[in-house]
Parts: structure tokens; sequence; C-alpha cells
DNA sequence: TTATTTGCAAAGTCTTTGCAAGCAG
DNA sequence: CTGCTTGCAAAGACTTTGCAAATAA
């Protein structure tokens, strides 16, 4: 079986990277094929990386986790979010409106994170492009409120 | 002239903390005013808020700061929003849609944050408390992408 | 070759926590 | 009174940075 080019491939990296004079190391290479691996295993934190790494017996130090993933955010390769939990969490910024597109419910309460399946916002994307001359990449929604166990718990 | 009670009144927070075994103190009181007083003033950090209360001569520690905005926020009177930028920032949860209601745009390059004022959410929202059983108070958008400069500058 | 990148450890920043004293209800 | 709250200082968690060695182009 081929490795999965349908979300990312080392060629987008490779060009994305020389277009701002930055260099293909393998440790990069590594960190990405990570988020392509387990794209099912959505908002890595920088230690989720750095563990995977670890399994795998890699050598890769977690100071250039960090690098890695503030460089690829800047790329415009993964997303970087937050859901308050105290550290950032990053996901592949793919084109793929099955991924791509999903909103998070957090709760005030609990600090449940869900996910919900549904976008609906490509029409207020353009809206914005059209009158900020901001290009727009990915974005990110949440909705704060109380979970169903929560509202129950008041 | 009266306080600002278009934005938030002290009997609504009495109310809230009772609900939930919380106590009045002088210290959250005198946060939560602070927002109210600086609504133009959008998302501040706890340092923000500790920095006017010590213009303020004000004896309020900064643990209690993070300790009032944390609770603020769990009774949706605030709102926890990050930039990546380091630190958690807040809020006031108004109805007022016209300070309610703006997204904000985030240039992956220069780390610009542009503020865009127009929501269109409420259908989507409403979708969602429909489908998934969440009661949702608030929300935050978020566009990653290229701000004009940055585009340019490419 | 040469500027970029890495790994390590140290430093930095933001935030949380333990505890005794102080208060609101 | 009684349990919640505060302020302080210490601890904790996450992230960044300095530097010499290694490496991609």
């Amino acid at each position: 079986m081929s490795e999965n080019h349908q979300l990312f491939n080392l060629k987008d990296l490779r060009e994305k990277l020389s277009e701002r004079g930055y260099k293909m190391t393998p440790q990069r290479k590594e960190i990405l094929k990570i988020f392509v691996e387990n794209s099912d295993r959505h908002h890595m934190s920088a230690e989720d990386v750095y563990g995977i790494l670890r399994e795998k017996d890699s050598e890769i130090g977690l100071a250039t986790v960090y690098r890695a993933l503030d460089l690829l955010s800047e790329l415009g390769i993964l997303v970087q979010i937050d859901f308050g939990d105290g550290c950032a969490r990053y996901e592949l910024n793919t084109a793929d409106p099955k991924i791509h597109h999903h909103h998070h419910l957090i709760c005030l309460k609990c600090k449940k994170v869900i996910e919900f399946e549904e976008d609906l916002l490509d029409e207020l994307e353009e809206t914005i492009e059209n009158k900020s001359d901001f290009k727009i990449l990915n974005h990110e929604v949440k909705f704060f409120g109380y979970c169903k166990d929560c509202q129950q718990a008041r």
C-alpha cells in the first residue's frame, strides 16, 4: 500500500520550505508524516507528537518538535488550535472537507470538547475575503456553552 | 450618571454566583467592573487586568485575578479567547450583537489580529443546538491566512 | 562552503496550588 | 459559625532560547 498521498505529500512540503528559504530535513518530514498517519487523531499537542516519536525510537528532540510545529503552521500545512487546556494543539490543514470542516463545542463547566461535523462557513469566508483583502487558508470555530450532562446538573 | 447597566449589572453576578454556591466578593465585583468599564478594549489578559488594578491602587493579587477570570468564564459572564500569543484573553459575553458578534482574522506570518465586524452564525448555532443537545452561550471564530501586507511580501 | 537546523539544558512565561488568615452568608 | 475566598510565595506546565555540533543545498 502506498503512503497516504491524498492528505499531503512531501513535494508540497519541499516546495513551501524552499519558497521561504527553509530546508527540508528528516525531522520535518517525520513530524509531518505523523500528522498524515494519524489524521484520525485530531488536535495533537507537541507532547503528543513527541510521544509518538519516542514510540518509534526516534531521536528527535522536544524543542525540534516545537520548532517544526511552529514552522508547519506558518506554512499553512498545519493549523494551531487552542482549547484552553494549557497547550497548543495542531491539525493538518487539509483541503478535504470531511476532515477540515468541523467545529468544536466546549463545555464551560466540565471542559469537555465535542466535535460537530458540519460547516456552512464557505459563504462567510468568501464575504470576508472580499471585504478585507485577507487571504483565508483555514478557520477555527468554537462554541461555548453547557453540554447535555452539565445542563442537567445545574 | 448611573453605572453602565446595559452591559452587565451586579445583580446578575450575585445571582449566578449564589446559584452555584459561590460568594459575592469585592474582588470579583471589581474585576467584572474592569471589563464593563473597558468594553472598548477587547480581549484583555490576566496581566492586563492586573495592571489596571495596580493603577487603581487595588490590593487584589494576581492569583485572585486568575481565579476570578476562570470563574467568570465558567459562569458565562466572560468568554475566553486564545490568539496563540501565549496567554489567555477574555471578553465580556454580552448579548449586544454589536460587541458580541465579531470574528478574528489572524495572519500566519506576522501574527497580526484583525477584527471583522460581521457575524451570520445564528443559523449555524441553531442547527447545532438542535442536533447536539448542547446549550450555546457564545462562540469564537478565527480565520487563519495571510494579511494584505504578507500576501505581497511573499 | 555557508547559512540553516538540531539536541540539549537552561531559562522564561503564564498559570495553578498550598496554606494560613480573612470574609460572606 | 462554616465553608468559601484571598494573598503570598512556591511549584508546575508549557514553550522558547543559547550554543556548539551537524547538515542541507
